[in-house]
Formats: C-alpha cells, structure tokens, sequence
DNA sequence: ACAATAGTGTCTCTCAGACATTATCAA
DNA sequence: TTGATAATGTCTGAGAGACACTATTGT
C-alpha cells in the first residue's frame, strides 16, 4: 500500500506488530545439507532478532547472524511472513523468514553455530521448523538452474564435487552420466587436472560466462 | 523467532513499524492480463490497508479487498515484503506485497474497482510497480504447472478458450498443437461440445482429477 | 463451394535415464 | 596387474516445436 483510505487516519491510529526476522543458514558438505541453529536457555533454534527503527531485513538478518552465530558477508533472501496473532506468548510478532548459506569450514568454525543436518532436526520453537523446509525447499530449486549459484564451490572444481553438493542439497544420490551431461550447460573444462589422487586424476571444470 | 538475545528486553524496548498490505489482483481476458487498481485522492493504485491488531495478513487483504474493491471471497498469497525505512515518508512502514485473483467479470462489475492492463500500466506510488511485476512473473511460473491453477475458467471449457487465458498470462502466442499436446496431462475430454458456433464444434473439457 | 475452426498424425530435436566402454592414475 | 575413478558413446523414451492433413460446422 500504503494507503489509510481517507486520509484521516495517520499511523499513530493503529496498534503496530513488533517485526522479528529468523535466518535458516544452510551449509552443505558431500554428505549432507545443514542448518546453523544456536542455543538459546538452553535450547536449539534459529537464529533471530527484532527489527530495529531504520534498519533493512536485509540489516537486520546479517546483524543477527553476527551477533548469534558470528556469520558475516551473507546474501539473505526472504521467504514467507509468519503472522499468526497467537505465535509468540509475549505478544504480538510478525516474524520474516529468511534464508542463506555459508560454507561449512565457517560454519564449524563460527563461536555459537551449532549445524545440524536437516534431516534430523531436534524439536524447534514458533515456526522455526518450517522455515528450514522452506529454505530447504527454495534452496533445491535454485540448484535445479544452475551448477552452483550459491557457490558452496571455488572457482575451480571437479564435477565430483559439484555432484557430491548437488547430492546435498537435493537429499538423495544423482546418476553421475546424467548429472554431468546436465552440467555440460553450465560448467566449461580448463586445462587443469587435480593431481596425485587414486584413479584418473578428474579435470577441474570452471563457471560458463555470459555466452561461452 | 523471535529471540531478544538474553531475555533482559521486553518486546516494549523495541520501536515498532507500522504493517500494510497491498494486493495485486490480476484477472485475464482473452486478449491480456489486467491489474485491478483503485483511485486515491485522484491517483491509482494498488488496494491495501494497515494491518489491525489480532489480524493476519491474509484477512486484512481480504479486508482491503472488499473495501477499497468490493471484491470477496480470495485466495491471497505473499510474494514480497517491502522494507526500504525510506519507503513512505508519512513513517516507518513495511508493506507485505500480495497476489490475487478474480474473474474479469467480477473486476469490471465492482465498484472502485479499475482493471488496468499490465502492459499499460499508470505511473504507480510506492513499490506499486514491482508488485505488478512480481504478481505477474507469479501467476505466469504457477500457468506453467497446470490448466488452470487459478480457475479463470469454469468446470467444462474449450481448449481454446483455454488457450487464450494461457497467452493472456504468458503474454505472448503459444502454438495450438504444442498447446493442446502439453494440456493433455491436465484435462479430459467429456462427450460434450459447443453448438452453435462457426467452424467445427468444439469439444468441452474438464479438469483431470487425482490419477485419471 | 468456401471459410473457419477442431482435432490428429508425423518428423525432428533435445534431453534424461540406463548401460557399456575406454582412459589414466595409485598401490 | 588390480582397483578405483574419470570421461565418453550408444540406445531408448518423453516431450516440444514445426508442419501437414482430416473433420465438421455456418454461410
């Protein structure tokens, strides 16, 4: 909107929602997807904290994410508003669901995060547990159009590993023939090889560019 | 969440924005796709509303609906939420964008109500625009998973009419064989056809239901 | 008869899935 | 030499796009 329809009311008319934002941070390594869950008295849950006055959600997710689970440098995207009046016992909150994704290394490393895979989730609080089936969701159907769009890889990388983060993220093994003719669209061989490992050493492929 | 961190704040520490919604509500002729707009102080717009205490999202545009368009009985869905600090210079309001839609005939007949061409759209306020744009690009992924997931048609109807309801959305002419070949996962023929018109008489179809 | 619309058949292309074969390393 | 892994080739089936053809009506 943002309209009041007469123009007699103003803002102060009406009783406002205080506005939270709750990350569901995604990891994957070649076995598994995760999710980066914090402790909070004692149990587990998503990261999270209240919109402040001025602030983005966009802001206010990566100061979270600093705060909670020392995450930065993140490229939040939303996913669905939770807005049932009776969520949240302390009154009346509006929580903005969002997702994003780090690599594992900083995720295990980071002083808070807890990762935990998504298939086995421990019990969360509000609407935590569906958000991660959100991000998971959105997740996947951003990996069915494109090699790597969140860039869990480096710039260079074996089809091996781009299909062990496929496997990942999709949550169930890939035909490896099929899997890499499907990312011959995408990906384009260098000259490079990885070295010294069992079997043929596997060439390491790079990101197709605008029109390569 | 919605976690304060160290349970030392109460909900009351945090200033809160005030919440709208602004609806696009779509509805297709044959020939395009329309955007019901409704005039402000002299300018059009899209309909929304401030969200009430107790309400969720889904009521207030609902809300909004019947009384900026007269138009009831929806199925809204979230796409967006606008959140720029900046946004409304009246205070700090985020705007939860919405999708919906109705008949062509429901939107002409409805007082306030002012359908718009997409294609030709008015300078809008606000985010007004990128709603549009987001509701569209919406609707056009969910008429690319069915016949017609939005029922702009009734129980029995003609592949053409059909046809045209699809290029309406999709905006631009589709093949009728590749057309009439991808429906056929989705409808079934019944015995009936549409007498009375030029050229051969047109057979009435129906949706497929679950496993036929 | 003719124009107009409905419906079907055929061919090609692309892509996915499944299977087989060849290539190149470490141990 | 053997085992492991990388990479390619071939076949089949599904679906899209393009084109041709038949069917059935009103005028």
């Amino acid at each position: 909107m943002t309209s009041t329809g007469t123009g007699s009311h103003s803002l102060a008319d009406y009783e406002r929602p205080s506005v939270a934002v709750d990350t569901a941070v995604l990891t994957a390594t070649a076995k598994a997807l995760f999710v980066v869950l914090t402790r909070f008295h004692g149990d587990l849950r998503l990261p999270g904290t209240f919109l402040r006055a001025g602030e983005t959600l966009d802001r206010a997710v990566r100061r979270s994410l600093t705060e909670k689970v020392g995450l930065t440098g993140l490229r939040p995207q939303q996913l669905h508003v939770f807005d049932d009046p009776e969520r949240d016992d302390r009154g009346w909150v509006l929580s903005v669901a969002h997702l994003d994704v780090v690599s594992h290394e900083s995720a295990v490393h980071a002083t808070g995060a807890e990762p935990v895979p998504v298939t086995d989730l421990p019990t969360l609080p509000f609407d935590h547990a569906q958000i991660v089936e959100r991000a998971v969701e959105h997740l996947r159907a951003e990996y069915r159009t494109g090699a790597d769009p969140r860039r869990f890889l480096g710039a260079r990388f074996t089809l091996r590993d781009l299909q062990r983060v496929h496997e990942a993220v999709a949550g169930e093994p890939l035909r490896r023939e099929t899997f890499r003719k499907r990312m011959d669209r995408f990906v384009l061989p260098t000259e490079q090889r990885l070295e010294g490992v069992v079997g043929k050493p596997p060439r390491l492929y790079r990101h197709r560019r605008e029109g390569e």
